[in-house]
DNA sequence: GCGGGCTTGTTACC
DNA sequence: ACCGGTAACAAGCCCGC
């Protein structure tokens, strides 16, 4: 028997003589590679129907120890049964637990259960990982003391075949009380092709970065540098690439879009040239799971593709209008990638492939410090929800929730619900709508002293006040059994949400609960921060940030084991009424409100000093219920509101502030949007920051007729002038064929990549233009020769983005651009 | 073949 | 299919005249 501090990295599972066993990857404290072999109890429960007895049960009990299920060439058995005291959905329930060989079965023995005194059967849809998670409770990237045999020889048939250091059968595992900081060994890779295609082209280059260690692949041109590394053909390459790997060893093999590119095109090639791409700690080459997105996983290294965390934990932070490598890492690091246009191969001169070869490398110098910078954010994440790394780096926000309910509900005694069948999805992706947000119809005009307030994560404490929940939701029936057996001090709540209306037990929900606990841990952290501002605290309370907004999401969404369409409507309600009363409130107290959207109020500040302001917000807070808060955003010295394009009533959504320190906050405006060319964003952009700095439009009339004269002498570079928007489907998907997607037709025609979430970039130019011709026949690629259409800009893109501002001040723009001399004032 | 309303599609706000 | 609804707006589509 021997002891190991031990950190769980990776988490896999076997079989082995018809038993479940997991399969776990980490290191030791002295940084050696380890893997533990453990089993944990295998289980699901059959919740019985109300009215079954004790004796009834154990007669159950009986009954079911006697299925056998047999598949697959084994035969499993149930091993034993329990009755148990549950509670599922925060109902009391009676439960048998019934204990089976292998989990795979679990499927079929439930099939089997059809007694008529089992009224569900749930929890045989959990990964076994997770389970075993739950069991044994060696949690991902956690410290722990573990005693266990040293696996030989044939023990397993051979698991130990694993190229790891020692190998354990474990036997006791106690957590370190003292966490040791753990720095993963990080290895960082990008190939270069020919061809964008998975199975076309070859490859062309690799390279690896890691802890003073870069290098690059490649069996094209020789190089003199130390870190080029020549090999004969591409099968040497891609032989090397593993050899290379094996031996930096790594934890962690990154890449930048990897699941959708590198690792599948590495895995092809090699297949083409009749090898293995053998990077598994065993030997075994990547393994795809075919899910919307490809998905690579490699045994016992865990592979990131960077682009899936930092879309879907990072990117609302980001500033960046594309999540290419580029922009993250230029956003985040400071450092952008080295300039290369695209060429085939066949096309690269002979003095162009050092700095191929540079451009590569650079890439995944990138790759390899940007997972250094967002590691805190993958550990962290990690230990609040329990998963493996590997599942935390790929899972959408709803499974993230869901995650952590599954790691959190132990103390609650509950049983799992199960995740809903393929028709149970339907049925609830055809339900209807429900009424969302409340957002306020401004009237358009320019206004000084602005002053905003909002609700702190607003949906999140409306469902923790209310209780709003799958399992605090009440049936009518439900309802009228507790409105009969307390008549006087009313037990539910009632929420009206617009089609109906539908009922909440005040009895706080496990949902409601976690959620608090998660609001409550983000405050803790966020305060530290403040105190003491470091990367993991950080990280720690973006975590339950993230948790907290995504909570409201999780239950509206379909694929959620604890979807409540219901709560989600309810929520939404509750914070519509919540806001209309708060805005009620403050016009009563003599403030002018200009705007509101979700949990946002503007109001003017009038006369008022900042601190009545603040008085007004605490008397407010003092009446808000439960845990709902309303907070200072900020004040501002101005702030526009414009009409929209069509109608003269105000636009929502779109609104344009500078606060004391000349700041400006602009929503909504083509300025933000990434789907306006440049020259019509700068000069928005201008206009709104002329008039918010000096309160008129002086300054700002002078900027435009100057921005019109130059477009109107073509004085505007091409560059400013290119429209940008994405490809969201295939080019045959789509029913209208709107400019970006001749264009993406075009590039395909061309030999270049066109892939779905790629921003398509375009101008419009002069040719073709006739009376009726289609603004698409008139798109030309950024390259490609001709004149770009003056008038297009003009009335396309210049013009709608200033005409709304300036008619705040009654001046307009069409006037301007007939060059007859139009000032402010003039026409009414 | 013209114009306006409707649909499709993208992006933003919260 | 992989979190919700609200909203603005461009360009294409389509139908009635």
């Amino acid at each position: 028997m021997v002891t190991i501090n031990f950190i769980p990295i990776d988490y896999d599972y076997f079989d082995y003589k018809g038993k479940n066993y997991a399969k776990i990857f980490g290191r030791d404290d002295k940084g050696k590679r380890i893997c533990l072999i453990d089993s944990c109890d295998v289980f699901f429960w059959a919740i019985l129907k109300d009215k079954i007895s004790e004796k009834k049960a154990e007669e159950l009990c009986e009954r079911i120890e006697k299925i056998k299920v047999k598949s697959a060439g084994r035969e499993t058995r149930v091993l034993k049964t329990e009755v148990h005291h549950k509670k599922f959905l925060g109902r009391d329930v009676k439960a048998i637990k019934i204990f089976i060989d292998n989990y795979k079965d679990a499927h079929d023995i439930a099939d089997k259960l059809n007694f008529h005194e089992i009224d569900k059967r749930r929890e045989y849809d959990l990964s076994y990982i997770t389970k075993y998670i739950l069991e044994k409770k060696l949690r991902p990237l956690t410290w722990y003391s573990i005693e266990g045999d040293i696996i030989v020889a044939d023990d397993f048939a051979g698991i130990n075949n694993i190229e790891v250091e020692i190998a354990l059968k474990v036997e006791k595992i106690s957590e370190l009380e003292n966490q040791p900081i753990f720095k993963p060994k990080i290895l960082a890779y990008d190939i270069e092709t020919d061809e964008f295609e998975i199975g076309k082209g070859q490859l062309l280059m690799i390279s690896l970065v890691g802890e003073n260690f870069k290098k690059v692949l490649t069996w094209k041109k020789n190089s003199s540098k130390d870190h080029i590394i020549h090999c004969k053909d591409e099968t040497d390459m891609i032989e090397k690439f593993v050899k290379e790997v094996k031996k930096y060893d790594p934890d962690i093999l990154t890449g930048y879009f990897s699941d959708g590119f590198d690792l599948p095109y590495l895995r092809t090639r090699a297949e083409k040239n009749n090898m293995k791409l053998n990077l598994g700690l065993d030997n075994s080459q990547p393994v795809f799971t075919r899910g919307r997105i490809l998905t690579g996983k490699i045994k016992g290294i865990v592979h990131i593709d960077l682009f899936r965390f930092v879309k879907v934990v990072y990117s609302q932070y980001l500033q960046s209008e594309t999540l290419s490598l580029n922009e993250v890492a230029s956003e985040l690091l400071g450092e952008r990638k080295i300039e290369w246009d695209f060429k085939h191969s066949s096309k690269i001169h002979e003095h162009e492939w050092e700095h191929y070869y540079e451009y590569n490398l650079q890439d995944s110098i990138l790759t390899y410090k940007l997972m250094g910078k967002l590691w805190p954010d993958f550990l962290e994440f990690t230990k609040v929800i329990q998963e493996p790394l590997f599942n935390i780096s790929r899972d959408s926000m709803s499974s993230q929730v869901e995650n952590y309910i599954i790691h959190h509900i132990e103390k609650f005694n509950e049983i799992i619900e199960k995740r809903p069948h393929y028709d149970e999805i339907g049925e609830r992706r055809e339900e209807e709508k429900y009424e969302g947000a409340f957002v306020f119809q401004p009237i358009p005009g320019l206004y000084e002293n602005v002053v905003f307030f909002d609700f702190t994560s607003m949906y999140g404490s409306v469902i923790v006040s209310y209780n709003l929940s799958k399992s605090t939701y009440l049936e009518k029936k439900e309802k009228e059994r507790i409105s009969k057996s307390s008549k006087d001090d009313l037990s539910y709540i009632e929420v009206d949400i617009t089609e109906k209306k539908v009922y909440f037990s005040k009895k706080i929900g496990f949902f409601s609960q976690m959620l608090s606990e998660i609001i409550e841990k983000r405050k803790e952290y966020k305060k530290e921060l403040n105190k003491n501002p470091n990367p993991i605290i950080k990280a720690r309370s973006n975590a339950f940030k993230l948790l907290t907004n995504a909570a409201y999401g999780y239950q509206g969404f379909f694929g959620a084991r604890y979807y409540c369409r219901e709560a989600a409507a309810a929520t939404a309600a509750l914070a519509r009424k919540s806001i209309k009363e708060t805005i009620e409130l403050i016009k009563k107290h003599g403030f002018k409100i200009v705007y509101s959207d979700t949990d946002s109020i503007a109001l003017l500040k009038g006369k008022s000093s900042k601190q009545e302001v603040l008085e007004v917000l605490d008397k407010i807070n003092k009446n808000l219920p439960g845990i709902m808060e309303l907070d200072l955003e900020g004040f501002y010295k101005r702030g526009i509101w414009v009409t929209k394009r069509t109608g003269d009533i105000g636009a929502k959504k779109k609104y344009a502030l500078i606060d004391e320190e000349n700041k400006l906050k602009i929503r909504g405006f083509e300025t933000v949007r990434r789907d306006w060319c440049n020259l019509a964003r700068e000069t928005q952009n201008k206009i709104l920051e002329f008039i918010l700095k000096n309160g008129n439009e002086q300054k700002a009339l002078e900027y435009l007729k100057e921005i019109i004269t130059r477009l109107k002498n073509r004085k505007i570079e091409l560059k400013e002038l290119i429209i940008k928007t994405q490809l969201k489907k295939t080019i045959e998907e789509y029913k209208a064929i709107s400019p970006h997607v001749i264009i993406a037709k075009k590039m395909k025609e061309k030999g270049l990549p066109v892939k779905i979430g790629m921003v398509i970039e375009y101008y419009i130019s002069e040719d073709n233009k006739g009376k009726k011709s289609l603004v698409r026949e008139r798109a030309k690629l950024p390259d490609e020769k001709g004149k770009y259409d003056i008038e297009y800009y003009l009335k396309n893109q210049i013009l709608p983005a200033v005409e709304n501002i300036l008619e705040v001040f009654k001046v307009n723009v069409h006037t301007l651009l007939d060059g007859k001399k139009q000032m402010s004032l003039g026409e009414f």
